[in-house]
DNA sequence: GCATATTTGTCCGTATGTATA
DNA sequence: CTATACATACGGACAAATATG
C-alpha cells in the first residue's frame, strides 16, 4: 500500500492533528456536507478541543483542499465546480497512463478482486474506495512521493463528489468491470490496448463526475 | 504570468497569512538556513503578532514544504536530502518535457531575455528567478491548476537548495544559454531536438542540485 | 544521570472587527 | 439600521516535553 488514501502527509500525535483527522473522516463520509460552514466554537466543543486549536486543524484540512477559507467567513466544507473537475482529469490522465507501463499486475487484481468481494455484499462505499486505490496504484507505480501526496489529495476531491451520490450502485459498479479488464489486458502484456481503455475510463468518468458537481450547483 | 514563483494559494489578508508570506521570504533570501529552528516566541515579538498567529503561519509554511514540523520540537526551515533532490526531478522531467508543444515559445524568449539582462549586471539570483519562470512556463501550458501549485512548490524547494550556492555564476549562467537554444529550436518547431536539449537538461541540474545538498549534509 | 531552563502544546478570557438576519 | 453571531487576534497561564549545564 503507497500511502493513505485520504491523507497526503503522515498522521502526527499533535490534537490539532486529530481533529484534522477526524473532520476529514466526518467530511469524507458525507456527514459534513459540501458548502457546510464549519464553526470554531462548535467543533472546538465536539471534539474537545479549545478554538486555537481547531484553528490550526483547519490549516491542516485546507492544506488538503478539503475545505475553503475566506477571511472573516470561516471555513466551509469544499464544493467543487466544473472547473475542479476538469482539473482533476488533467491530472489523472497525465498521471495515470504513464504508470501501466509500471505497474505490478497482481497487486491491481488483488485490489479488484476486493472490490468484487464489496460489491457482492452491496458495499458500494467499499467498492468506490477500492476502486479509487486501483488508480492511486497507478500513480505510485511512477515512484514519486509528491505526485503520491498530490493524488491524495485528488482522490479526497473526488469523495467529495462521490458524498453526493445518491444511488451508488449504478455509479460506481460499471467502474469495477472496467478496472478487471485492464487487469487482464495488463497480465497478457497488452498494454497499449490497456491505455485505451484507461483513458476511456477516464474519459466517461470526468463527463459523470461533472454532471454531479454541476446538478448539485444548480439545485 | 501564471501563478506566483512562491505562493500557491492565493495570501488572503489575515495576519497569519502575512506572517507565513514574510517567514516565507526570509527563507527563500536564504536568511533564514536550512535546518535553522523557527521558534514561536521570538518570530511572534519579530513580527507583531501573537504565538497563536504564528503557529497559523507555521502549518502555512508547512503546507508549502518550506519548514518541517515536529512534535515538541517546534518548526525548522526545510532540509533537503538526496532523496528529495530526485523527486524533484521526477516531476520536472514527467511534466516539462509535456508543455514543449503547448508552450509559446515568445513567452519563453522574453523570459530569457530578462535573463540575459540579469546576467550582463551580475545579479544571478535574478537569473536563477527568471531560469525558474521559464521552467514553469512549461509547466503551465499544460493548463492545470493543479500541477501549477504544485510546481510552484517544488520550485520554493529548489531555492532552498539554491539559497546554499556560494559561486552564483558558475552555479546559474551555465542554464542561460541552454534556455536561449530551446528556445531557438522551439521557434524552428523543432520540438523532439528542444524535448532532447531539455532532458539533458534536467538530468544536468539533477546531479548538480544533489550534490550541492549532499555536500550540505556532511558538512 | 539529575536538576534546571527553555520551548512547545494547549487552554481560557477577552476585545475588536466583520458579515448577516 | 441595528442587533447578533461569528471570526480574528491578543496575552496570560500552565503542563508536558525537550534541551542544557
Amino acid at each position: 500500500m503507497p500511502t493513505s488514501l485520504i491523507s497526503p502527509a503522515d498522521p502526527g500525535p499533535g490534537l490539532a492533528e486529530q481533529v484534522a483527522r477526524a473532520l476529514r473522516e466526518r467530511i469524507l463520509e458525507g456527514e459534513l456536507r459540501s458548502g457546510q460552514p464549519l464553526r470554531e466554537a462548535a467543533l472546538a466543543t465536539e471534539h474537545d478541543a479549545s478554538r486555537n486549536t481547531v484553528r490550526e486543524a483547519f490549516r491542516l484540512l485546507a492544506r488538503d483542499r478539503l475545505v475553503t477559507h475566506e477571511a472573516h467567513k470561516g471555513v466551509a466544507v469544499r464544493t467543487l465546480d466544473e472547473d475542479d473537475v476538469r482539473d482533476i482529469y488533467v491530472v489523472r490522465l497525465a498521471l495515470e497512463p504513464r504508470g501501466l507501463a509500471l505497474v505490478d499486475p497482481g497487486a491491481l487484481g488483488d485490489v479488484v478482486a476486493a472490490a468484487q468481494e464489496a460489491a457482492a455484499q452491496g458495499d458500494w462505499r467499499g467498492v468506490s474506495t477500492a476502486d479509487l486505490r486501483f488508480h492511486q496504484l497507478l500513480v505510485s507505480a511512477l515512484g514519486s512521493p509528491r505526485f503520491d501526496d498530490m493524488f491524495v489529495t485528488v482522490l479526497a476531491e473526488l469523495r467529495l463528489a462521490f458524498a453526493q451520490v445518491a444511488d451508488g450502485r449504478r455509479f460506481h459498479e460499471p467502474y469495477l468491470e472496467r478496472n478487471a479488464q485492464m487487469v487482464d489486458l495488463l497480465r497478457r502484456g497488452e498494454v497499449a490496448e490497456a491505455e485505451r481503455e484507461l483513458v476511456a475510463y477516464l474519459t466517461d468518468a470526468q463527463e459523470q463526475v461533472g454532471f454531479v458537481v454541476s446538478v448539485r450547483r444548480s439545485g
